[in-house]
DNA sequence: GTCTGCATGTAAGTCGTTACATGATTAG
DNA sequence: CTAATCATGTAACGACTTACATGCAGAC
């Protein structure tokens, strides 16, 4: 069984909203797809390379004073039917995250419950942090709706964040209340 | 900015837990870390031999007739320390995972509703196993407490899966929902 | 004056998977 | 007779990141 790479599609599927440089693209990933996805230019610029190569896309070289020529890439015809190809497919696999929070946890038996509980809070605060941006990009969205087929699609993906992130957040609530029970538990026998 | 290699942690950890062999590492990964950490054989391996080389563990070779000796790894005092050091760091960063489903997500005006919708569908049923797959782990972990310190931790971050995969559920339903309403409304506005 | 934004790109290195090789035993 | 389980390991490849190189413009 080969691995598909969906990096080449992310790109393919970004040229279509309006970015066509490489740094716009990044900037794109960076602030809209920031809870799914991430790439660096080290991927973006050999990939756009190679979809010209490909006969998906075209670059259109424009001179620049001062800074280095601004390169617009559009998606030809092939390109889009390449795009629309891969998004009929099936998807392959529900994917797996490393966890460090939770391989730490996993192994905490060897470590201090003060310490342990330390490393909840943390993370709580982290997604809550993550929660209140997936918020304001998603008021962001709706209040300037610049491509409305677009904009409810991009709205569903904050809403998957922002459940999951919900959830994990309780989560993280209830498993700092039981360690901290079974602390108290442990105080009183003890004594 | 270094990036940590938490791999070796987690080998570090489960050697712990009284799997000795890297086979035996392999299987409990596989089944009980399965939902936030992954790990193949091309990676244990050549870690173990690491570790050894560090000073961390030591190995006993068991001839086996018929198999390959059996090599049986055991942490050294360094290597308990080692692993209480790294517990005790903070974590750096929430992880990303990549989510093809929510990259398709992303780009799907350019699909039919129909489609995203089938996705969608798909999702949820791969969700849904995933959610019965934790909930007999649990139900394993707490009817055969083999060792009832790690247990707890072990259920912990089972929990931290079953909650955010019904989150998720949730979602994919509201979604599908949401997609349906869109699809109506535009049907009659037609007619 | 220094930092951020714009804008491109490459090379080296890390991390990880997949495919291969070996081979006995046991269950279906 | 075939598949799975036990059990080890390596080589090649792929994906991705980080660090580097370049350089102007405008804000503070």
């Amino acid at each position: 069984m080969k691995k598909m790479n969906h990096t080449k599609y992310a790109i393919l599927g970004i040229l279509t909203t309006g970015c066509n440089t490489g740094y716009a693209i990044k900037q794109l990933i960076d602030q809209s797809l920031n809870h799914f996805w991430k790439i660096s230019y080290g991927q973006i610029y050999p990939t756009l390379k190679k979809l010209v190569a490909d006969g998906l896309a075209t670059v259109q070289v424009i001179p620049q004073e001062g800074k280095p020529d601004r390169k617009e890439y559009y998606l030809t015809t092939t390109g889009k039917l390449e795009l629309q190809k891969w998004l009929q497919q099936p998807i392959s696999e529900i994917p797996v995250e490393k966890n460090e929070l939770l391989l730490k946890l996993f192994f905490s038996s060897h470590q201090s419950n003060a310490s342990t509980i330390q490393h909840l809070e943390h993370y709580r605060d982290k997604l809550s942090e993550s929660y209140n941006t997936y918020k304001e990009i998603e008021k962001m969205i709706t209040s300037y709706p610049s491509n409305e087929n677009d904009a409810q699609f991009w709205i569903f993906t904050l809403d998957y964040g922002i459940r999951t992130t919900l959830a994990a957040i309780e989560w993280c609530d209830a498993t700092i209340q039981e360690i901290q029970n079974k602390e108290d538990l442990n105080g009183q026998t003890d004594i």
